[in-house]
DNA sequence: CGCAGTATTGAAATTTCTCAAGCCGAGTGG
DNA sequence: CCACTCGGCTTGAGAAATTTCAATACTGCG
């Protein structure tokens, strides 16, 4: 081969890349000082991927580290008792979807790839000591698990209170508005990679019933969903039929970042 | 009347009172060493007295303080476009029910007294300096708010993909559980003060549908419900009823206490 | 006593689920 | 190249759960 180990090369380069990808994430909402930024060199993440499909952590694990999404979307999942799936979150680039595992010993639910993903697993020790260095970047990593459960908040009141287009225009509302924060929506359009099967397990809705509200929405010209994208036709009339207000998700559009005293 | 100036008394040690309380709960799962009970010992609440109905907080209030529960119930609730409620979860003695008010800024939900309530409001710049003063007491809080995350993360589940009667028996599964967990259980009986219709807001199922649920775990001896108490019959059952696995909660009947490094 | 809030019951209307079948495009092997 | 399979999408129709509407009790309280 002409390359001379390039999966080495690679891998220093990407952990870098990781790190700095969490410092913007983290300035999306929070002060990060040179103090921070150095905290969060000192970590040595591990760069892994996995296919669609592949169970990243499961229910009754153990993890000694957490993960930072870099590409790929993963989805945070409960088995019940009668062995059907109920995904509880969607995450994407910039995430942190196992973040409590540094302090809720034992996973009560999954982590599964739902794309092809990539992501740099932090080992807890080091979060640990990173956060007693700084308490800023604690502050950080706290907030982004606390803007995690207000997600986990609109889920109950959309499962439980609207009906099934209410419920599918406001995920998708919700998906394309955090693509947008994340910068990696495309346009008017954003991964998304769930089959209708799977959007049912999301919203508790069998695949019958969310074909045909997927169909009204397309009917209303509101969006379209093929190939594993969304694309956003109709952005107002999507928010009216899904009562989406993002204030819940705590964006910078929202208020201001929130800086430590 | 034979005492002079109760209320100040009063208030001075129930503010003790409250603080010592805080110690308790943290202890339940984390170290609380002299140097926390210091960082708390700092902090000066303010009692408050809040009648059944009563808004503590608002959607779209920017709170300075947060709120620990001395006694009573709490309901966070999001109010829906087509003006009706959903709670999202009910807060016992011990509880912090809006802690994310320290980093989250803008209130996405609201705060409710579901019934006679006493709590203790903790200034947010009290509980900052406290905080910078012992990262163990911030691990402590964080996990905290780790808990109520996977209280919600169990109520989408529990909206999205059981039917009314398991939905019910498992939210009567946690309360118990909870209640047990702050001692505040009077052997197999602990306070419910919600209505039919309220349940009916935190399960996402009409008035009608929580009666007939009610009635069926009543018949099947599985619970009471009345004067604003839930009887527990038949604990086995009932869990079985709900598909109730407690491991969520994270008590410390789950996994030992948490230590920080 | 009468009122207000809550609980209960019946029955029709509606939504959603389940079951079943057919379609379509991509990939595979003969 | 074509038949075949597989996963995912779509459609129809009856079954089931839940909601809605409406009427009736019950209970504590002024």
């Amino acid at each position: 081969m002409a390359r001379k180990t390039p999966a080495a090369r690679n891998a220093i380069s990407k952990e870098q890349q990781a790190l700095a990808l969490i410092g913007t994430q983290l300035r999306r909402h929070s002060t990060v000082t040179d103090k921070e930024a150095n905290a969060l060199q000192a970590l040595s993440p591990e760069i892994k991927n996995f296919s669609k499909g592949e169970d990243i952590v499961r229910q009754g694990d153990k993890p000694v580290s957490s993960v930072f999404i870099l590409s790929g979307m993963l989805g945070r999942y409960h088995t019940t008792g009668s062995g059907s799936r109920q995904y509880l979150s969607l995450h994407i680039t910039g995430d942190f979807p196992d973040l409590q595992s540094l302090f809720l010993v034992e996973m009560d639910h999954g982590l599964a790839a739902l794309d092809e993903v990539e992501v740099a697993c932090l080992p807890h020790k080091q979060l640990r000591k990173a956060m007693l260095d700084s308490p800023a970047l604690t502050f950080a990593f706290w907030r982004e698990t606390l803007i995690d459960a207000a997600i986990f908040r609109q889920a109950i009141t959309n499962n439980g209170s609207r009906s099934s287009v209410e419920r599918l225009a406001h995920l998708l509302c919700e998906q394309y508005v955090r693509a947008r924060e994340a910068e990696i929506n495309v346009g008017t359009s954003t991964g998304f990679p769930l089959n209708q099967t799977q959007i049912g397990q999301t919203l508790g809705m069998s695949i019958v019933t969310v074909n045909r509200a997927l169909q009204q929405l397309r009917r209303k010209k509101c969006i379209d969903l093929r190939e594993g994208k969304l694309f956003i036709l109709d952005w107002k009339k999507l928010q009216r039929e899904g009562n989406f207000d993002s204030a819940y998700l705590h964006t910078a559009l929202h208020a201001g970042p929130f800086h430590v005293d």
